[in-house]
DNA sequence: TATATTGATTCAAACGTTTGAACAACGTTG
DNA sequence: CAACGTTGTTCAAACGTTTGAATCAATATA
């Protein structure tokens, strides 16, 4: 019954059914301003029959009448990334205060498809767009086009502020102190690090900071035991690097009580590469991740990290957006840099090197 | 230089640039059957100027014409829950080479947000609607409001063939079969259970798929060895619950040689939940999960479990949605119940019972 | 020469909604 | 009684696209 040609009802049919013109209609049910001169009784009305059909008002329409779709692009490169998600909840809670909607793709980090997505983001006439980086990613000089289009764009995971492109990002190097700090204070001088990938833009700034810190606390890092993720495949393919890394360690014969890994998959990947080699963690060698994703949480050993605060990092790129498309003047090319700070996460799979524990127990064994 | 009031250009701007009008340009950029009839000089032409002016056809207004919006609505109650991404993957696949676009919603396991963003998802007239209930979720009459709109609904992780709605499953009592016969197989004759939460439809089939299995190869359940989850929170809850149960399970004082638990992040609560009393995973004890997520691949020892095909059921679920939105008579009511089959994935945290293992090893030792 | 046929392009209406302007009816007020 | 305010409602145009029908040359057919 009632049932139109597109299946839907529409405010024509509630005009017919209630015997009022189409204007009052919708003025009653998008609670227009006009809608306090309306009768009671009639609004009373009208609304009895569009809740009884079961109408729902035709974004498309609505939109294109108003010519603003409260509609924010949210483009994630690989959505299977635990790191994607508490960014996701940040932007969507940080837009959904603002009566904005988020309009999710996931390019599964194929090249093809992000460049399909952002084009049906335009499309779709999103009114700003966010790229999340989470990995290695190419610029890809579609993002020009959007700003063609003068969309406001924002990128989380990637610094691209050099193209004018606003970005948040967590503090990398202020990170990587955070996480050579911890080992060097529970006693470690030796430890091994696995860097990201040279295509990835948190990869040096991280490393900068581990070193900087490792010569404060007179921590050595022997170049033998550094080692660089390839960045060609997903962020799952860091779990495969930490265990080859971890064997490699192990067969280069040089001394190391702790393990700073690039992120917490590749952590996992070394913990399990040196279990295997019957080392304990964290008893005969410390592992430290980075990110603080559920994996790390939930193994046992706990990982020991370096958090990042992504869901901040969510709210604080959707505030940014909605800011910029505020702003009348056309022109968002101001793109800012905008770093979020780091905390420490210490869980189960870091603790005082054997030696410093064996030191620390015979020192209370003394009564020192 | 050519930036009209709405900032977007639109085939008005590129009739004006190019002196055909709006109907040609319209022809030619929408690829219409009329267009084998332009010049080709014209298409050409035309063709260029939308190139240089960056423009993009209005995805609003060109559905709000054809009466259709080529996209399906992805509903997740949790998207956290990493069981919903390979889902999510395979319907994206499947939609994609249907040309079919995925609107896709994230519920954070708010019931408000559910129907807030169902609500969204009629509003944009997608032409079906996939739910993807991971976790426990009571039903929301919404559901049926959006088939009063006649738009086929199916979900997934649940039954409701029940309300005539089509769902799509894991055979769960095939596979609690399977890993209670896995178990049974290592020579594991107590085995303690976790079961899920009663409010969530896969429990039960999954209990009575154990139990056939346990009574088929003489395995003995204790009562006092069997837990259930409680179903309140999130479904990472299931860690801290096998955390809990294991130490229950030990505190009881009744011998058992492995754990089965409802699902991945249980199993990897159990095991911390042990070895935190020093008992070694598999030497000691075997534990088992259920769905192959990420965590229980990356953990050492890697979880042994049964994999549910998350993205098979991603792709029956789009090819079932495009089958009832082709299908012309409205009433999609013949809501079917999909099985679909689970795997054995036999990893590191299962081995042979203690004695057992101590038995094949003398008799390996005696040469029999 | 009149009439089809074809090729190239345009008209105009429609999709469902919003909204400034108009209208009608009914007091008030000067 | 004319001018004005209210109150309640409707008109009609617009948003950017698509598309069946119409237009208009130019060429082919009868």
């Amino acid at each position: 019954m009632g049932q139109r040609k597109s299946g839907h009802v529409t405010l024509l049919d509630i005009a017919r059914a209630s015997g009022f013109s189409v204007s009052t209609v919708s003025i009653v049910l998008s609670e227009a301003p006009l809608s306090q001169n309306v009768a009671v009784s009639t609004r009373a009305h009208i609304r009895a029959i569009a809740r009884r059909l079961g109408y729902h008002p035709d974004a498309y329409a609505r939109s294109l009448r108003r010519r603003s779709t409260q509609t924010i692009g949210i483009l994630a490169f690989d959505l299977s990334d635990p790191f994607c998600i508490p960014i996701m909840r940040g932007i969507q809670d940080g837009l959904h205060d603002a009566g904005y909607l988020p309009l999710m793709m996931d390019a599964q980090t194929e090249r093809k498809l992000f460049d399909n997505y952002l084009h049906m983001i335009l499309e779709r006439r999103a009114e700003g767009v966010i790229v999340i980086a989470s990995w290695v990613f190419e610029e890809t000089n579609l993002l020009g086009d959007v700003r063609k289009n003068n969309v406001p764009v924002l990128i989380v995971g990637r610094d691209l502020t050099a193209r004018g492109i606003g970005s948040i990002l967590v503090d990398n190097e202020a990170g990587g102190a955070l996480a050579m700090q911890h080992l060097a204070d529970l006693g470690h001088r030796s430890v091994a690090v696995i860097r990201g990938p040279q295509e990835m833009c948190d990869s040096e700034p991280r490393w900068s900071g581990i070193q900087k810190a490792a010569a404060r606390a007179a921590v050595k890092i022997d170049p033998a035991l550094v080692f660089d993720l390839p960045g060609l495949a997903d962020p799952a393919s860091g779990f495969e690097g930490g265990i080859r890394f971890a064997r490699q360690m192990l067969a280069s014969g040089k001394p190391f009580t702790a393990v700073l890994a690039f992120d917490d998959l590749t952590a996992l990947g070394v913990v399990r590469g040196l279990t295997e080699a019957g080392i304990r963690i964290p008893a005969d060698c410390s592992v430290m991740g980075f990110d603080d994703v559920l994996p790390a949480e939930v193994a046992t050993p706990a990982i020991t990290t370096v958090r990042q605060p992504l869901r901040d990092m969510g709210l604080a790129a959707a505030r940014q957006v909605l800011e910029a498309i505020r702003k009348p003047g056309g022109n968002h090319h101001d793109g800012r840099l905008h770093q979020t700070a780091p905390e420490l996460v210490v869980r189960m799979s870091t603790a005082a090197p054997p030696q410093a524990r064996a030191q620390s127990l015979a020192r209370r064994a003394r009564g020192t």
